[in-house]
RNA sequence: GGUCCCAUCGUCUAGUGGUCAGGACAACAGGUUUUCAUCCUGUAAACGGGAGUUCGAUUCUCCCUGGGAUCACCA
């Protein structure tokens, strides 16, 4: 049995688009599973398309998700000699031919087969040239690309995903193999990097499959033993096209500045086209590695549903220690507006840690008060708001609560009573706040939403909020005393 | 349009030649409760259609339909 060698092949074009994340994902996922080596390459063959930083962004984000790789990166920008070898050998055996039409030529050419209402595809023009134009369009020092000489047979193949395959040479186009700035294409840069990378299992999306032909019929013409293919289902927009920009956010970096959780995300990603067989679906990384096999992969694409992502960040989040969560929180805050002006400015990660200043050690229990309520990272800024503000900028209309029969009369009514029981109080737990405001609920005979909404308004500012008993108890008395006067102010 | 791929609740999916077609998210209802969330309970929700094989097809075969991918000197 030999080593199993996959790769993540990317081409430096900007971001990690969350596909390519799966698809890198699968590829680690197997080759761990197997205790083979993942290698990554980068497909860096178009200038033109190169794009600063793309590829430092791409490494960071794989990083970022602790899909580290074995081998590399290659770039096979660097490896430009190799290909130019290989092509030559190829135009040696007459398995590929030198092409010298310009691109003019070849869209009046496909002008044409459009009229006529036939597939677009070379017409092999160049494979008849004699010897003697030949040497004269090289000696003019023509430019040219070298096209491989697709066999005009049928082709079967075996993908360990979808089962046989089957196509023939004369629906496929004598593909481009290198370009005439003499940059080899995906298609021969792939096949010959497989090739002498090792590479024994290709893993990739769906939308390969049309080349795969292609690329099988290159090793035979190398006389090379092709790998295994495993195409993967795509991954689709709410409208079942393949996902898109226009659609949402389709860079795995959008998904961590919005504040998803990396283990949430690879859980997630997992599972859009792969199960483990058992109604288990909570995996870290570590346990995909254990149970990831190929034959449990879907054939069908999968619809990224944002909807359970959100529901499985949240499940992500209320599963983190408190700690872990307040950083995670807490370098969230140091990007707002607002933060600065707050006493908790200067925590740092480390007091969190220690948990040895008040401002610590209260900024932990709120975010305790908020974990169960969090989606994603993003929410808790807004939601510790009420917190860690001295003093809010009350909207009138949320002391009202229709259910509750609870208007602004019943609300001043609430709050001036309930103003000097806690300010009497001293053990402000969260025990000794709820006898006391039952009492003056007890006392004013009404349902205890009617005074424990407007409290909970009044030191919240919010619609949805933790409990009044937690609110009272983790902001203290003087808090609580100003919150209740400014609101009774304001309701007057 | 040519070629190829795919098809179970709205979504992600399990599943078998005979199942009450299972789970999760979302939805809805109820419980807990001061709101929201959490937590708990429950309800509704699917085998695209037609032939064939078979005692019996969601499952196997074929056709249709539908959806998708791909057809560059991009990957």
């Amino acid at each position: 049995m030999t080593q199993v060698r996959t790769r993540f092949a990317p081409s430096p074009t900007g971001y990690l688009h969350v596909g390519g994340l799966r698809t890198a994902l699968y590829a680690y996922l197997f080759a761990k599973h197997s205790k083979g080596t993942f290698i990554l390459r980068i497909e860096d063959t178009d200038q033109k398309r190169y794009v600063e930083g793309a590829v430092e962004n791409l490494m960071e984000t794989l990083t970022y998700f602790n899909l580290t790789w074995d081998e590399g990166p290659f770039f096979q920008s660097k490896r430009t000699e190799i290909y130019k070898r290989y092509a030559d050998q190829l135009l040696e055996e007459s398995k590929a031919y030198r092409c010298f039409c310009t691109s003019e030529t070849l869209d009046k050419m496909r002008e044409q087969q459009a009229k006529m209402k036939l597939s677009p595809k070379y017409d092999r023009r160049c494979l008849n040239l004699t010897e003697k134009e030949k040497e004269a369009l090289l000696e003019q020092k023509k430019p040219y690309v070298i096209r491989q000489l697709i066999p005009q047979e049928t082709l079967e193949f075996h993908d360990e995903i979808r089962g046989s395959m089957s196509f023939h040479g004369k629906d496929l186009d004598d593909q481009v193999l290198v370009k005439s700035d003499g940059f080899p294409t995906y298609h021969l840069a792939n096949v010959v990097d497989d090739h002498e990378m090792e590479i024994t299992h290709v893993i990739r999306g769906e939308e390969w499959l049309p080349s795969t032909p292609k690329h099988i019929w290159l090793y035979q013409a190398f006389n090379w033993t092709p790998p295994v293919f495993a195409h993967l289902p795509l991954l689709l927009n709410p409208d079942k096209t393949k996902l898109s920009k226009r659609q949402g956010d389709v860079a795995a970096e959008d998904y961590i500045k919005k504040g998803y959780l990396k283990e949430a995300m690879i859980n997630f990603i997992a599972f859009l086209g792969w199960n483990p067989g058992t109604e288990e679906e909570m995996f870290s990384l570590p346990e995909l590695i254990e149970r990831f096999t190929l034959d449990r992969v879907q054939k069908a694409g999968a619809v990224f549903n944002i909807e359970k992502l959100d529901w499985l960040n949240g499940y992500y989040i209320r599963n983190l220690s408190t700690l872990d969560l307040s950083k995670l929180i807490l370098e969230r805050l140091k990007h707002t507006k607002w933060f600065s002006k707050t006493a908790f400015a200067t925590q740092t990660e480390e007091d969190l840690e220690k948990d040895e200043t008040p401002e610590s050690n209260n900024f932990l229990k709120y975010v305790h008060c908020i974990q169960t309520r969090m989606k994603t990272l993003n929410d808790g800024p807004e939601m510790i708001k009420l917190f860690l503000l001295d003093d809010l900028d009350y909207n009138l209309e949320l002391f009202e609560h229709h259910k509750m029969k609870i208007d602004h009369a019943t609300a001043i009514l609430a709050l001036e009573n309930s103003l000097p029981a806690l300010e009497d109080l001293d053990d402000y737990s969260e025990e000794s706040v709820k006898e006391c405001l039952l009492k003056v609920i007890e006392k004013l005979g009404v349902k205890n939403g009617q005074v424990l909404w407007p409290i909970r308004v009044a030191l919240s500012n919010e619609e949805f909020s933790p409990g009044t008993f937690e609110l009272v108890h983790f902001l203290g008395k003087e808090t609580v005393k100003k919150r209740l006067k400014k609101a009774i102010d304001k309701l007057t």
